[in-house]
DNA sequence: GCTCCTTTGAAGAGG
DNA sequence: CCTCTTCAAAGGAGC
């Protein structure tokens, strides 16, 4: 990470979440305590940002704006770019990019060519997935740093401050057989592929591209596609027929979903989980309980994913995935609620004997958040559950509904919303610190669930607090 | 076979 | 600028 203050070492990635999980007077003194970090992270998620918008190709950020009516016929133009990517970047790819081989510092020794040069003191383990890709595989084309265009300004402080040393551009090619200077000829992304998945130029991808963000139209057998060399398929078939079989290509995933990635294997191993909602819920916890420093890694990481995708596909908008899912959830709850004899307040739906599940401003009598956002009912079991390691919230609802500044008098860090680190969604407006509790205490957090489970109104979401809830003593055991 | 669930984060749309 | 919505992964569950 850029600014990784070798220093305190703490108070970097995200400084998000962890408000939600505390009352509005702990938040006022996490903010507090925690006013230089967030100006440290909103420096940081601003080099971040700055440097997405100053190193992408030239005009990346607007022709993904501009052209994205002309994404239909990407195959070509990606092609085309990729030279272009390909040319802009000859120099520097394997030279002086900020990241030197970034997500190669991700992988477990085994992995790394000399496992004492490792990014850092947080060396995330990785779990192999039961896919056979490598969890973090969908960092790969971007690991060669192909698409940093070695930004002056940034983060060879990363390693610096951190005090080790990169990663050496000569490591990687002994990893995917990419000749340190060829590249340029091949798609980046080739470096995607284990070796045994390698595909020669017939088993590339229609677009050039053989990136685990381009799947399948047709939806759900999105993964193994990479294993079983579905691209020469689907070259075939994109080319010989016609628009509707286009490739789907998938939003870049976030943080939070290379985390997932990473450390599903782990948790389902460990809790003997299957079902994902309850795994996500407990990565979820965990997810909060990690460091700054951690969870910066995979910001870093994200934010990779981001600039590379966006290299691969600057015609590409999340909007054109949009609708592809059948149907939208909020449509549905919208749908109910157009019903004239359902309650929408809180108030009206729980009573007061239930205020347990009120939305927090309904608590404070303000307006009701779920009458707000549609009335939709969120369920506040499920809601409730992700909150599974909290104090008493405030409110159950998702955590972003009722993240508004807690007064009137609530500043948030100075920053810039361009400097905001990934300092999550602007709409959650996570100011406190989760340093304060990393780690609940696993009886609170059986209470918690326990309280939750009683509060429950959900089934199903029910069922899997109780999943969630069983594994957690697994958890709370090996943490 | 499709959709939901569940999580967080990013991006886009709309007010 | 702020809020809301959608999608990204995952795989069992339910219809």
């Amino acid at each position: 990470m850029p600014q990784l203050s070798s220093g305190g070492g703490d108070d970097l990635g995200a400084n998000d979440e962890m408000i939600s999980f505390k009352d509005e007077g702990e938040q006022e003194e996490k903010i507090q305590e925690n006013a230089f970090t967030e100006r440290d992270l909103a420096d940081l998620k601003s080099s971040l940002v700055n440097e997405s918008e100053i190193h992408q190709s030239p005009s990346a950020a607007a022709v993904r704006r501009g052209q994205q009516g002309e994404q239909r016929g990407f195959p070509d133009k990606h092609r085309e770019h990729l030279e272009v990517v390909s040319k802009q970047q000859d120099g520097s790819m394997y030279k002086s990019a900020a990241y030197p081989g970034y997500p190669f510092l991700m992988l477990p020794d085994p992995y790394l060519p000399n496992s004492s040069v490792s990014p850092s003191s947080n060396k995330v383990s990785v779990v192999q997935q039961s896919h056979g890709m490598h969890p973090l595989t969908s960092l790969l084309p971007y690991s060669n740093d192909h698409f940093s265009p070695s930004p002056p300004h940034l983060p060879t402080d990363m390693s610096q401050k951190t005090g080790v040393p990169r990663h050496q551009s000569q490591d990687l090619p002994g990893y995917y057989s990419l000749p340190p200077g060829g590249v340029g000829q091949i798609s980046p992304s080739m470096s995607w592929f284990p070796h045994s998945l390698m595909l020669g130029p017939s088993g590339m991808h229609p677009t050039g591209i053989p990136h685990p963000a381009i799947v399948p139209h047709s939806g759900k057998q999105e993964h193994d596609q990479y294993d079983r060399g579905m691209y020469v398929k689907q070259q075939v078939e994109t080319k010989r027929e016609k628009e509707p079989k286009k490739p789907v290509i998938k939003k870049p995933l976030n943080a939070f979903m290379l985390y997932m990635k990473e450390m599903r294997a782990k948790v389902i191993a460990e809790c003997t989980l299957k079902e994902s909602a309850a795994i996500n819920q407990i990565l979820g916890r965990r997810w909060h309980a990690l460091t700054r420093e951690e969870q910066a890694k995979y910001y870093e990481l994200a934010r990779k994913e981001r600039q590379l995708h966006m290299q691969l596909y600057p015609t590409w908008s999340a909007r054109d995935n949009y609708g592809k899912k059948k149907r939208r959830k909020r449509e549905k709850q919208q749908d109910s609620n157009t019903d004239p004899g359902s309650p929408k307040k809180c108030r009206a739906r729980f009573g007061l004997n239930q205020q347990t599940d009120w939305c927090g401003p309904c608590r404070r009598k303000k307006k009701c958040i779920r009458y707000l956002q549609g009335g939709g009912c969120p369920s506040p079991s499920s809601s409730d559950i992700s909150a599974i390691d909290s104090p008493p919230s405030p409110c159950p609802g998702r955590l972003r509904l009722y993240q508004h500044p807690p007064s009137p008098g609530y500043s948030p860090p100075p920053s810039s919303p361009s400097t905001r680190l990934p300092l999550p969604s602007h709409t959650r407006s996570h100011s406190a610190d989760k340093r304060g509790a990393p780690h609940p205490p696993a009886a609170k957090l059986a209470h918690t669930l326990l309280e939750l489970s009683k509060q429950t109104h959900c089934s199903r979401a029910l069922s899997a607090a109780k999943v969630a809830g069983l594994s957690l003593k697994v958890l709370t055991e090996t943490q």
